[in-house]
RNA sequence: GGACCCGUAGCUCAGCUGGAUAGAGCGUCGGCUUGCGGAGCCGAAGGCCAUAUGUUCGAAUCAUAUCGGGUUCACCA
């Protein structure tokens, strides 16, 4: 249609135009666009004029049942209800401009050692959804993730862990399944105390740290590798409860070391400055800022596990595009360390992109975890639960996850989180169990009725036409999530998308009725394109709940 | 202090590749109710889109400045 407009556009002002369709307020019509106004300038005429000339050659093709022009020079389309019905049928035509390419995204990485928390959940359930729109984006995806098994956080844990156990392996066998993590989640915080106030513990702990790269006891290696297995277990528990798909591979901080400090001392001088012994790239020339990647104790830091992750995941995957989704906290460093790459490493050149997302904050207050302020995933799973069951209804972990998923997607990328759990529980309004709701309340009048009828344009009421025509937008906003890596758009459709079939369902009746035939093929169109788009956001649509 | 991000209704947020009267949800007030699942629908009140200047036929959207908030600034991760 588009092209049609810009042919014309062409044929009558000799001026290539980039035409691009919008869907302007339904009372407008059903495609608009601005044209007109943008040829004004180069053609040094009054907008309207314009947009007149061009509606008479529109009308011209019998394309459209109606072209206005109206406003300061917008050309309004109504089409006929056949091609509302078609476009609602054909939803999955979802264009993808860029050709398919190997991509690689963390879609969870918390340490091992420490407790998983809402902020881990935030950042799977984005990452995840992120890799749910590459794949319709039809790109090669490897999810992947990475864990921080080495370094001053595990020394803390050790510290209390060895203490606990005294010697004895059987200390830890003996604790059950189900307070595992609470166990470990004390014992971190343990550590983290008394690596604060007290010198003496402070000076075990840096070596406990270090005995995480090259370990020093038998005790040692039995304690840590039998509660970085623990970890692993609760981290694939809770992330898959959380509604993520599976990850392809698992990669480790403590192999991703000996990578990034061989490469950092290779570009040793040149890309980095010795200073004091410490290995370090001034980031402050790349709008990041200076960053110490190997410590003057010979040691990798962070930023060269970051780095040798890079060169890993390119051994591996030699992705075209490799994507990490970390808090903003991390933005300025990220950017010193990609930095870095691309001049180490010039086949890195553009693959890595870190997409940075708000933070987490409850609203009762803000989240710490020094204060033991943080919501725990499991606690949040009960919650919408028990809100759920108190409307009469039945819930699962898939649904108490798909509620949990929405309301970390519904916002823009980058933007803060406020987290009410009262308002993420009370399933009203623009809720993942608002959709949930809605989708199984469309299968039931399905289940109630034989198939097969056929949507006919000759008899669409306005709530009909309205909801199809939201049907028929899917693909545009699919596409456009896509485009910008943003989940955020598909939530706000498809609320408008529930919100429309309700005022359709509250008009019109479908079972019994003389045109159910019809209802029902709608309906039924309606459902299934909910369904994907909860399915793109990783959220399932129950038929009943 | 430097760099980056943010400021839209009482609250939480969409809208930002410039376009028509700035939209939702929650909350408040008022309707609908013998219903295919009311977790719904309809309506009302509520906005100098932080402020100022600029660019433009046109600015919540772009630019600059100011104010307010956040993040970050090497041997932690």
């Amino acid at each position: 249609m588009d092209t049609k407009i810009t042919q014309i556009v062409h044929e009558l002002f000799a001026i290539d135009s980039d035409v691009k369709l919008t869907r302007p307020d339904p009372q407008f019509g059903d495609y608009s666009t601005n044209v007109a106004m943008q040829l004004a300038r180069p053609l040094g005429r009054a907008p309207r004029e314009i947009a007149d000339e061009l509606a008479v050659k529109l009308r011209e093709t019998g394309e459209f049942s109606n072209v206005d022009v109206a406003g300061p020079g917008f050309i309004n389309f109504t089409v006929d209800n056949t091609i509302i019905v078609q476009a609602a049928l054909q939803t999955n035509a979802i264009v993808s401009s860029t050709s398919s390419a190997t991509v690689v995204i963390e879609t969870n990485n918390p340490n091992p050692f420490k407790a998983m928390h809402i902020g881990h959940a935030f950042n799977a359930i984005l990452a995840d959804t992120i890799a749910n729109l590459l794949d319709v984006a039809q790109h090669h995806v490897y999810r992947v993730s990475y864990h921080g098994d080495v370094g001053l956080h595990v020394g803390k844990s050790m510290y209390s862990l060895l203490r606990y156990v005294d010697g004895d392996i059987e200390k830890l066998h003996v604790i059950p399944e189900s307070e595992r993590n609470t166990f470990m989640s004390k014992m971190y915080a343990d550590g983290s105390k008394a690596y604060k106030e007290d010198d003496a513990a402070k000076a075990e702990i840096d070596d406990l740290a270090r005995q995480s790269f090259e370990p020093a006891s038998a005790i040692y290696v039995q304690v840590y590798d039998l509660c970085k297995a623990w970890s692993f277990e609760q981290i694939d528990t809770i992330v898959a409860r959380l509604g993520n798909k599976p990850t392809v591979k698992r990669f480790l901080e403590s192999d991703a070391d000996m990578y990034g400090v061989r490469t950092v001392r290779a570009h040793t001088p040149g890309v980095f400055q010795e200073s004091n012994g410490a290995l370090v790239f001034e980031g402050s020339k790349y709008g990041s800022f200076d960053n110490a990647f190997v410590a003057g104790n010979g040691r990798g830091l962070y930023a060269a596990r970051d780095l040798g992750l890079m060169q890993l995941k390119n051994e591996q995957y030699h992705p075209q595009k490799s994507y990490i989704v970390t808090a903003e906290e991390q933005r300025d460093y990220f950017k010193g360390v990609i930095a870095a790459a691309e001049l180490c490493l010039p086949e890195l050149k553009d693959v890595t992109v870190n997409i940075s997302t708000g933070t987490v904050k409850l609203a009762t207050g803000k989240m710490s975890s020094r204060d033991g302020d943080v919501l725990e995933i499991g606690w949040l799973f009960e919650q919408f639960k028990q809100a759920i069951e108190a409307r009469g209804g039945t819930s699962d972990d898939v649904i108490a996850a798909g509620a949990m998923r929405y309301q970390f997607l519904k916002v823009r990328v980058g933007s803060d989180v406020v987290f009410d759990v009262n308002e993420a529980v009370s399933l009203t309004g623009n809720t993942g169990s608002y959709l949930q709701y809605a989708h199984a309340r469309a299968r039931r009048i399905l289940e109630k009725v034989n198939a097969g009828g056929k949507i006919d344009p000759t008899i669409l009421s306005s709530q009909e036409r309205l909801l199809l025509s939201k049907i028929a937008e899917y693909g545009e906003i699919v596409e456009r999530s896509c485009r910008e890596l943003m989940p955020h758009h598909i939530c706000t459709y498809l609320f408008e998308l529930a919100q429309e079939f309700n005022r359709f369902y509250e008009a019109h009746q479908v079972v019994g009725d003389e045109y159910e035939l019809h209802r029902v093929a709608i309906v039924s169109v309606y459902a299934d394109t909910l369904k994907r788009g909860l399915g793109v956001l990783g959220i399932f649509a129950p038929d009943e709940m």
